[in-house]
Order: structure tokens, then sequence, then C-alpha cells
DNA sequence: CTGCCTGCAAACTCTTTGCACGAAT
DNA sequence: ATTCGTGCAAAGAGTTTGCAGGCAG
């Protein structure tokens, strides 16, 4: 799906919500699919920004709670204080985190069986599953044996 | 394994890194331990404080990662803010939790496979795992039906 | 005695909120 | 014209840290 049909969802979500179109809502928008990984609400700050300086921080925190539960942008906590937001493919897969403790790097990985497993655990406790994390905590290997990391972006 | 058992172990992990048996950190140890469920840094601060009224809440915070480093305690985050702790079991079993959204409170599953998971997914990328978390939100079934949930402890 | 440990309080980080102004519908 | 959205700055929650004095080894 192109970022014009994302923009479009975006529009129509508001829309039906009864939420208004502003410029600082678009920026923001633009600014979160201008990023390919995983990005802080700090960095979407930064980025939107640049197309709206007008852009604050407060709306940045009020906007992202829209874009998460518009399913156009995934929280991603993996508990290091701040969260991650990131771009929300369009197929409702479910993703697994890999961090390297090293480098700081989230790697997304497919883990379709996650979804299996919070029905089932669920339904034996009579609950009903929202949704599910799996993260896997790892040190570069590369790292240990060469006393660098490659994967080093943040 | 007895509580006794575990303090021995605590103070032996102490005496290991060169750390000091104290009275705080033995409070501290024995606060942990007669906790029986989940339990977050300042409900450990008020019961230890009743076995020492001298333990502040910098030592609360100081001892507990010695604590989940000697594997006496696990470290529970559930991405609520507040981190939740509780006592290891003596196997080294992974475990998942399910969070119930209506009354909070946190279930314990054995989940074995996340280990194996945890290193196939990691070697693939060129990592060594560490750990690995899984964790299914969920909503109490009873809550919808009949309008209160007995799970209610927090 | 030496230096790790401690309590206290201030600092810190990330996020949320109250308020008055401004802009979308 | 309404009313929602906004920026600002202050507040909030949980955790960490600098410091001077205290206690374990």
């Amino acid at each position: 799906m192109s970022n014009d049909a994302k923009r479009d969802q975006f529009k129509s979500f508001l829309a039906k919500k009864g939420l208004r179109v502003t410029n600082q809502r678009l920026a923001i928008f633009e600014a979160a699919f201008a990023q390919k990984d995983h990005f802080t609400a700090e960095e979407l700050l930064d980025h939107a920004r640049r197309i709206d300086d007008s852009v604050s921080r407060a709306t940045i925190y009020r906007t992202l709670p829209i874009m998460t539960e518009s399913a156009l942008l995934r929280e991603v906590d993996i508990g290091s204080g701040e969260k991650f937001y990131r771009r929300n493919a369009d197929n409702n897969a479910q993703m697994a985190q890999v961090v390297c403790l090293d480098c700081d790097r989230i790697f997304e990985i497919s883990a379709p069986f996650m979804e299996w497993y919070g029905s089932t655990v669920s339904s034996k406790l009579g609950l009903t599953p929202v949704s599910q994390r799996l993260q896997v905590s790892a040190h570069c290997n590369l790292l240990r044996e060469t006393g660098s990391c490659k994967n080093k972006t943040r």
C-alpha cells in the first residue's frame, strides 16, 4: 500500500472518530511514514518539526495513540524506558522482536504461532486474548569476536 | 528449596561478588521471599520496612538488580510503567505472562518452547540469546458476562 | 581502619495534563 | 460560531544518583 493510500486511511480514521484533520497531525503522519525502522517519540518530534515547525512534543504524544489505534503504527515496548514505534505492515502479521543488547538494534521476526499460543493459554484462564508480545534479548557474536558491531545504529 | 537455603544462596552470592551482607539486604531478602506473587519495588519497600525500618527506597532499588542477577528473583516487565518482581522457581523454567487488562492480575504460564525459539531466531541473526519474554494481554470473560472480576487483587 | 553501603533528597527520563489561545468544521 | 486541537510549561511516576556519615570485613 502506498503512503498516499496510508494517508487517506489516516484521514478517514480521523473523520470516522470525529477527529479533525490538522496540519500537525498530517506532519506527524508524514514524518512517521518517512521512517523505515523503529523510532521514538523524540525522534518523531524532530522529523515532524522539519515538516511543520509548530509541532509540539505534547501533540506527538497525543497523536501516537491515534496512529496506533488506527493500525497505521505498531507500538514496540522492549522495556527500555522509552517506547518505540514502527510503520505497520499491511498484513496483520504477528511479529516478535530480537533486541541486540550490544547495539540496541531491534530486529522484527514473523512469529505467527504467537496468536495461537495466546488463544490457547487465555481460554484456559477464562480470558479473551487481545495481543501478545514475544521478545528475545541477545548478544552480538561479531562484537564478541571482532570487537565491533556493524549493526550499530543508535 | 527452603527459604533458609535461599538465604544462604543469597549470602554466598554476595560473598562471591565481594558485596557485604548488611541488615538492609537481609531484610529485603526476607521481605521478597515472604511474597507469594508479583510485587513492585514500592510494595517491597513497605514489607522490608516492617522487618527493618531503616531500609530506604534507594537501597531497594540498589538491591533488586543484585537479587535478579543472583537468580533469586525474576523481573517481570509488562510495560505498565513500573516493574514487577517475583521469586524465581527452583527449576529454570521459561515462563510466559498472561496479563488481565481488567483486573491487572498477572498469571505465569510455563512456556518451554520460548527458549528454543530464542536460540533458533538469534542464531539466524548472528546473535547469542540471553533471555526471552512472552506476554499475552487479555480481557476477563467473567467481567464481561457478570460485570465483576473475581481475580481483582490490585 | 578502610572502603563499601546507606539514607536522604535532588535529579533524571519519559510521558501526561491544565490552561488559554487558535484553527477546523 | 462552536468546539476541538494546540503549544507551553508544569506536574507526574518510577527510578537513579551525589553526598556525607555509618557499619561490615
